[in-house]
DNA sequence: AATTGAATTGAACAGACGTTCAGATAAAAC
DNA sequence: GTTTTATCTGAACGTCTGTTCAATTCAATT
């Protein structure tokens, strides 16, 4: 039966994702126990399950919901005519997002290894979908001649690691402004690449 | 008193650390019993204690021994007259580190958080340390007009994320050779830096 | 063979873990 | 105001955790 707009579960669902979710970032999955996701939202550890079958089902939830977010948001931003056009939109939004959401893609590389095998394999797949976004741009470029790669593939996984990276130094209200940033990857990436 | 070699203990204290290692990379420190690493070695779990203190000690002293190896590595590895030189010898040496030691790199990534504050501090002071020695590098080449770079320390960052990326997708006996690999990240180091 | 000293065990400790569920509470529906 | 339904608690479960230590085994020395 639907629920009136407003009611306690509304609310205690995703705050409870929430709260998971920074701790599993800080701490660590292994690290965090049922009892404190818990206290975060002000509720008793039972009560957690309401809302989720069992701890590594919220992990599951937490990664797929970001990865499903990821792509669906990268496929409202991309765009582009050329190749370089549309690396620089990719490169613009990857940060943009680790920027945003540094908590969710933290973890959704970080708890990888925490996930059962099968919930692991169907991570896998998005994130290599996710990949294959970037891969697609530099492969046309690289058959059209607008790119020069050594091998395609190989600069995916570089231009990705490279762009992931600015998650591990940069901080709010830093020496950098986020466009200032960005514009400094853009331009390493485009000398990277371009033929 | 000194102890004749080959006795049980000087067996004992380098198994553990070996198991220690492979299983914390596996499964990550927290979900690691000590149960499990003294399993491993072919011992029960009170035994451990002949040899660490307490399993963060076990943690630590498998990271600071890493640090202090990488950086000792390096200055014997480290060399060449120009700037463009000097850092293909560290894209060379950071590339094979990382295949030769890939646990021990991956478990100072993903494990520092679960470091006390205090070993936390001083395990990445040795990490700076080592980032040090590529951000003088690409100092000496952007002061020297060799490297033309946007911000010498994005681009050092931007240039270990990219190498160490390797590591997560790299698995021996793939498609390319380890020397094809070097070339290729140098080719794309090469044309990310210079002038 | 007896003695010494290091290496290891087995059991125990106190506490934390994920999870379950009967019962209490609160909110919504009638 | 009563009934119904969703939400949450408190306590308990069995199991696992890191760590300690008296007792034991093992290996080398005398």
């Amino acid at each position: 039966m639907a629920r009136k707009t407003g009611s306690h579960a509304d609310i205690t669902g995703p705050a409870i994702r929430k709260a998971a979710l920074r701790l599993f970032a800080q701490s660590g999955y292994a690290a965090v126990s049922m009892r404190e996701i818990a206290s975060e939202v002000g509720v008793r550890a039972g009560a957690l399950y309401l809302y989720t079958p069992d701890k590594q089902t919220l992990l599951f939830d937490l990664l797929r919901e970001h990865m499903e977010h990821v792509l669906k948001s990268w496929q409202d931003a991309k765009g582009g005519r050329t190749p370089l056009e549309r690396l620089e939109t990719f490169v613009r939004f990857h940060i943009d997002y680790h920027f945003d959401r540094s908590d969710e893609v933290f973890l959704s590389y970080m708890e990888l290894r925490n996930l059962t095998d099968q919930n692991f394999a169907q991570i896998e797949d998005l994130r290599r979908a996710y990949e294959s976004e970037l891969e697609a741009i530099l492969d046309a470029g690289h058959q059209g001649g607008d790119f020069q790669l050594p091998d395609v593939r190989v600069s995916t996984m570089a231009l990705i690691a490279m762009l992931t990276g600015v998650m591990t130094w940069y901080r709010e209200g830093g020496r950098l402004s986020r466009d200032h940033i960005q514009k400094i990857y853009w331009n390493m990436a485009r000398r990277m690449v371009e033929a």
